[in-house]
DNA sequence: CTAGCTGCAAAATATTTGCACGAAT
DNA sequence: ATTCGTGCAAATATTTTGCAGCTAG
């Protein structure tokens, strides 16, 4: 089964466990909502989808955690046209995003031919890519 | 000759005065800052050669330029990976950015054949693509 | 036990805005 | 003259940090 999520939140105690953090109540509660997460939440929509588990989480923590496992490799942080940061699981490839200029939703895609020519585009210019950051401000096609 | 800074400074107040706004001292010196810099610089970098030529102008007022000239469609705003927005002259066809991770610097480029893939994975997913942004993290390779 | 976490409040960063005065048309 | 723009200070939004108490290992 594809139990991507599940598997995800166990996945990220052993990211942690291994770099000698310690798993507490909020960080606990906070991969519990990543893991579960289909979208791409931002620091204070995680704040309160975790509040509603234990209110007594704060929002500093929130930030921590995300900036940890940011660190760590375990979740990628994108920060799309004029708004804060939204943060989504690093598991699975690469890929890029589409957003819906009209409703913020995020497609996610990903192309190897331009993968690749990223690629070649920096080599000619005499750098080494480290990283790169694509995506599409697009709206939904009406079918007229 | 290529006087594409000088030209540009009498183009943006063409632009502004075709848009019914008034050209002001501080605009005109925030505006010839523009023309002149090959770069890309913040509203911060803005305000302090603005600064220089006449100390009295204020930073909200760099800000307010800024998003004026956003708005007529005379500069552009880039939001690189974890810095503050940065500008340049709209003038001139359509290009992407390698951005230095180690200096900051920024190169501009084009590829046609991603313009292209761009349109093509928007439209294969049911969207019609409205922008895009399109930036490589890269670092001066070293010649081992 | 005790180093690492947490919540809270305050600071930092980037940007926007209300207001009374001054300048452009 | 009148409207629009400015500087200044205060407000906003997002994120980070100092500190004293709490907790996981």
């Amino acid at each position: 089964m594809d139990d991507r999520h599940g598997q995800a939140a166990g996945n990220y105690e052993a990211i942690l466990r291994e770099a000698g953090v310690r798993i507490t109540r909020p960080r606990r509660t906070i991969l519990a909502i990543l893991a579960d997460g289909e979208d791409h939440p931002g620091a204070l929509e995680i704040f309160r989808r975790a509040a509603e588990i234990d209110p007594a989480i704060s929002l500093s923590t929130v930030y921590r955690t995300m900036k940890l496992l940011e660190e760590k490799g375990a979740i990628q942080r994108h920060v799309f046209e004029g708004g804060p940061s939204r943060f989504e699981q690093a598991a699975g490839r690469h890929h890029d995003h589409l957003i819906d200029v009209e409703t913020g939703d995020v497609v996610e895609f990903r192309s190897d031919r331009i993968e690749r020519l990223q690629e070649e585009i920096a080599r000619e210019l005499g750098y080494e890519l480290v990283s790169h950051r694509l995506e599409l401000y697009a709206r939904r096609r009406k079918p007229d």
